[in-house]
DNA sequence: TTCTGTCATTGGAGCGTTCCAAAACACTAA
DNA sequence: TTAGTGTTTTGGAACGCTCCAATGACAGAA
């Protein structure tokens, strides 16, 4: 392989297809098939063609392949500010496994910075009228979100990490299920004798915190445990959640489920402050098993989100679509695995 | 506008710069002009066509551009799965700064997944090849990083967030000053009183992790306080953490300056272990403020990394190098920001 | 042998842009 | 009026690829 043994393999590379033809003993179209469908070619052509390929280490131009196929074979991501007080979870781990999955597809992901309100349908827009983009992925998906309609109504292939929680149910989306989680969480401090499960969550409204709630009440219903005065709400900062947690304790509760981990501190703190420790006696489970629940003491159980696998479907939902956009939509909701620390 | 008010703006527009021309009637390079070269036409002319291009929504097609210039506008970033325990600052802040910085020169950052070891350089190489990115930003970069070495002799423009910790210094890079930050923490605690200030780092040989030691010793030495038996190491795990802070306290440390925030959590909960509460006479100042810094009690205080300013440095750095190839190399290092909370 | 159909391969055209060199224009000096 | 200058505008070509329709090769059937 002269391309990768050379001293210095220059950058852009620059071979052309009409490189490789000349190469081959062949015409551009030749190896454009080569490549494209392979299924044409006689199997001695094919296997020159091959050799030739390999031999200049030759890639095609994706401008070029854009320009002509009208596809330029990338997915939109608009990456929000991260705010603090914002349920957003680690999300390099998500971009990661998305780029992953797309890059096996011959896909790849291209960021563009959009702020919510700021006109951020605006630079939807614009990727779009640039060609620069043909689906997209989007992610905190929230109650009043407008860009799911935005996007169907164009006829724009997309998926959302979310559901959609208002508005028409359109487009396809991979989620998290938040109400299994913590109805998980639930059962599992129900099943170490607690009758009285508090639920510390965000205020009503967020498309994320009620269904995380939700799995909390249905199941306390379930087993027959009462839910009045159990449920509270804070933002998303410790000192909030240490006051909601305290009211909880004062109702008497003996454990809580936490729509995140920053609200389960709001326990740990809580408890401190009456001179006790989470644990057997007082246990609480987080959600989003983030980097603050191994470190806290005693260590937060948590709620793992399989962000890995969301990124994979999200990818796989999308390609899909972009092969047959009028195919029905499809959901896809995920398991999160419970991690058990000394919270418990 | 009729682009705007149009009942259902169509997606993926289509305007091209023969409409734009036809309609403000003159050639298709007039348009082309008047996008890239104002300059060259009557202003009677531009106005004309400007007209005709507001009118019309046009936005040039990427692809084209980038078939016709030879340059795709595209920033590629790596990016790496999320080790654990490997000092990974939170990412979306800065790839959100990163992608608002290029999106106002009129790139774009695109993403693909590549992990160390595993053929990584094979990843940069594919893009190049593919003409799918101009330049590149790193980061994450370590001692033995082969990345930049690599992406220089190739002459590919790139910028590291993160020193050349090793071999050649290549290439322009931005960094947060870690023994700055270090150094800052030393002198706070140490105008608290405190003379037995120890350092809670990771195992040497990393470059990141040597550099914020060395902050600590120097400063240390500047003060005249003794250094011996003063550093311990350990993995970035709270346990691991844990018994190297006993073994600090051990030796009779009042306070601790950590390499990272993790590592200040082993502070903590060595403290407790014998009884007492991170504060005033037995501080500890951590390292990145994450998420766990707000998260612990008492508030862990942290050196915070400025982010949006190094996504912004970053891609400063790496327009004047693509405008530029033979520039002299840049380096930019900035200095985190003490967030004081309840530890010290 | 010639015709027909199938399969494998090919050349021309065009995607939307910018480069380039030439043309048109305006305006002054001879 | 004509030539000479500089400014403004233009058409053709090309970037590298894939679409498309046409060509050639080669078999079996007439």
């Amino acid at each position: 392989m002269p391309a990768s043994s050379s001293p210095a393999p220059k950058a852009g590379s620059s071979v052309t297809l009409e490189m490789v033809a000349a190469r081959a003993g062949v015409a551009r179209q030749t190896v454009s098939n080569a490549i494209n469908s392979p299924e044409l070619l006689r199997p001695q052509t094919l296997e020159r063609v091959q050799r030739a390929i390999d031999e200049l280490g030759y890639r095609p131009h994706r401008a070029a392949q854009a320009l002509r196929t009208r596809a330029s074979k990338l997915i939109g991501y608009g990456i929000r500010p991260s705010l603090a007080g914002a349920p957003t979870p680690v999300l390099d781990q998500f971009l990661h496994s998305l780029s992953e999955a797309a890059d096996q597809a011959g896909y790849r992901v291209v960021l563009f910075a959009a702020t919510p309100g700021d006109d951020e349908l605006g630079c939807y827009q614009r990727l779009l009228d640039e060609h620069g983009a043909d689906g997209f992925v989007l992610s905190g998906t929230d109650r009043g979100d407008r860009r799911q309609g935005w996007l169907h109504d164009r006829g724009v292939p997309f998926v959302a990490f979310g559901r959609t929680w208002s508005g028409r149910d359109v487009g396809d989306w991979v989620d998290v299920d938040g109400a299994a989680g913590t109805a998980a969480s639930v059962r599992r401090l129900a099943g170490q004798g607690h009758e009285k499960i508090g639920f510390l969550g965000w205020p009503k409204g967020s498309g994320v915190g009620d269904d995380r709630a939700r799995g909390w009440q249905t199941t306390m219903r379930e087993l027959g445990l009462s839910v009045r005065g159990r449920r509270v709400e804070s933002l998303d900062d410790p000192a909030s959640a240490t006051e909601a947690a305290e009211r909880l304790l004062a109702g008497g509760a003996t454990a809580a489920v936490a729509a995140s981990d920053t609200l389960a501190v709001g326990w740990y703190q809580a408890l401190r402050r009456s001179g006790r420790t989470p644990g057997p006696d007082a246990a609480v489970i987080g959600f989003d098993d983030s980097p603050i629940a191994p470190a806290l003491f005693p260590a937060l159980s948590s709620l793992a989100q399989p962000l890995d696998a969301v990124g994979r479907e999200c990818m796989r939902l999308l390609l899909e679509r972009l092969g047959d956009a009028r195919r029905p939509t499809e959901h896809v909701l995920l398991a999160p695995t419970l991690v058990l620390r000394d919270s418990v």
